[in-house]
DNA sequence: AATCTTATTGATACCAAATCTCAATAAGGA
DNA sequence: TCCTTATTGAGATTTGGTATCAATAAGATT
């Protein structure tokens, strides 16, 4: 199945480019505004699509809600736990498989949850 | 709210303690079999108790759905993109954060995606 | 440029994980 | 034993994401 390129597919990669870990919805909700007739299923399924090809990244927490980052370099993520943003952390250290393992690693992700600066004070 | 000790939820936690990486609900159609009458919120709403009191973690992989895990002593997984298996890495080295930032990390998690040795033959 | 094949779109229906509601139950302190 | 209220279980609801399908359009072939 050959892929095609199409204006609804870089419309959601441009859009992507300007939010941070937006979640799907997000990205269709923002593109309604712009883009008005956009389908919901169309910005999910490129969402995909832009994955698969690794154009983008997509991102599991906690929330248990997909987010997705135009942002492909290996980076950490931190996850407030109370006011839940997600900040990159930048580095360059990445944590090594155990040697002993048979595993071909394509992805990896490290992520730590806690309290931002701002959220510390808070109860 | 004093939280109270129930039966119900120690039926949770020992489940837990003898499935793998289970979703809740495969807890809880583990617990249909030996303990008929049990709820399914009751499985979700204790499965979340115990992780928010640290004696069990929430997991969370690209299948977007949460898995459950009894073993708290911090190690990594793996997760096969094809067979969907998710295995225990024991490590002892731990990503650290970078110091420039005044987070205070709780917990962290650290996932591989990849294939696993008997999946990487085939397509 | 006209034509053809078929990947993609958008609207909608659908699905599954998780949460919410609420009356009934039971933990555990008085 | 009595009281307060956290917890339970059944079912309804919410929500992120997927499947269906006729209409559209990418892009290869004449």
């Amino acid at each position: 199945m050959k892929r095609r390129s199409t204006k609804q597919r870089e419309i959601v990669y441009d859009a992507l480019m300007r939010l941070y870990h937006p979640t799907a919805e997000e990205v269709y909700e923002y593109l309604r505004g712009e883009q008005p007739g956009i389908g919901r299923a169309t910005v999910f399924r490129n969402l995909a699509v832009l994955a698969e090809e690794r154009r983008i990244v997509k991102l599991f927490f906690s929330d248990e809600v997909a987010h997705y980052d135009a942002n492909i370099d290996g980076h950490y993520h931190f996850v407030c736990k109370r006011c839940a943003k997600i900040i990159d952390l930048r580095t360059n250290a990445r944590p090594a498989l155990p040697p002993e393992h048979d595993f071909e690693v394509e992805t990896q992700e490290v992520n730590f949850y806690g309290r931002c600066r701002e959220c510390q004070e808070s109860l």
